[in-house]
DNA sequence: ACCTGAACACCGTTCAAGT
DNA sequence: ACCTGAACACCGTTCAAGT
């Protein structure tokens, strides 16, 4: 047998692969267990279900992360990490709509929740507001994320609506889930944060 | 034949039913057509595809949101139009997932998206910031109708990294997806807005 | 011309049968 | 005891056959 004793990490990572070049439509356990080489059931022996298998490779897109060092300023930091995350999973176009739909409990996206809140904590927020402030933050991330992943190109019929409440030409719009567009979005948040009234 | 003609309002009001009577597993094209005592296909004479049907549904559950008189002011009915979708989407557990995950571009959120523009423009925003604005927020309102529907319950390992860091007991924590958790982000958002430097 | 439903090409998961 | 793959209970959609 060629298929040496599979474990959860090398499936995840062969779904990642998998998904990477083939897209999201790829993502069922009979395409990942053939890519494997393998019986479709064997997963279940490492997961206990296909949720479980994407939650480990969503976790997995997040991998490459970069966290900036604690002398960047914690609104560079925010800034920077939540970046970095969009950046990361969109680069993973097979798993990038699960990373947007699922909370970052796996090893890496609790890491990076941990990184998040230190950075908040310095903000002068309160605790429940640093806790309140993180998921609202990553709350964002997933639906610009969504956004960047269903969307991509240029809807007409939302710049239908904008161009007649703005009167701008449609060229000038913000593309729906553009990089410049979660960018404005984030340093609304990050504005927020800095004019709560808890702040020290 | 007890069906008189089908139409394409029909069967959205009849899948909308279904999804809160029997949730979102019910929202399949066979199960719909079962409800409405017709063949899977005489759907397809009225959209062409599963997610043509699903946005009809999603814009139908919107139908209900509430929007303030222009007398209120513009804070406080972006506020209020927020809150009132994400209300009106939870009312509809078999649908409310798919509203989250695409754009408002039926009748119903083509209507609300103008009024929530509407309301920006007078923040003092310039257009460009108007359209970036909403879209923020609607992604914002978006990720946090998916948390409510995801999680919905607290869920214990996010407590665990947020309590690690603040040193909360974690009876204190906002739960994911409540609707304190969404007011705050909401706020932190409208604060964001006021504090945007090309506001008049 | 219009409509129906059988059929196609898939799913995730269970479970009985094999080793 | 462990593993496999046939089978179950579904999908969305196509398309040929019927009226």
């Amino acid at each position: 047998m060629p298929k040496r004793s599979l474990t959860a990490a090398f499936i995840a990572e062969a779904a990642l692969r998998l998904g990477d070049r083939d897209g999201q439509a790829a993502m069922s356990m009979r395409r990942i267990a053939a890519e494997l080489g393998c019986d479709p059931m064997a997963i279940y022996r490492h997961f206990p279900n296909r949720e479980a298998l994407l939650d480990a490779v969503a976790d997995l897109a997040l991998a490459g992360v970069t966290v900036p060092p604690p002398s960047v300023s914690w609104d560079d930091r925010v800034r920077e990490i939540l970046t970095s995350v969009r950046a990361e999973a969109l680069r993973h176009p097979g798993i990038a709509a699960h990373v947007s739909a699922r909370p970052p409990l796996g090893p890496h996206g609790l890491r990076l929740a941990a990184e998040l809140n230190r950075a908040l904590a310095e903000s002068g927020l309160s605790p429940t507001g640093v806790v309140h402030a993180g998921q609202a933050l990553i709350a964002y991330v997933a639906a610009a994320l969504a956004m960047a992943v269903n969307a991509g190109v240029r809807d007409e019929r939302w710049h239908r609506v904008s161009r007649a409440l703005t009167g701008l030409p449609g060229e000038e719009l913000p593309v729906v889930g553009s990089p410049e567009q979660f960018r404005y979005g984030l340093r609304l948040m990050i504005n927020g944060i800095r004019a709560e009234p808890d702040r020290d």
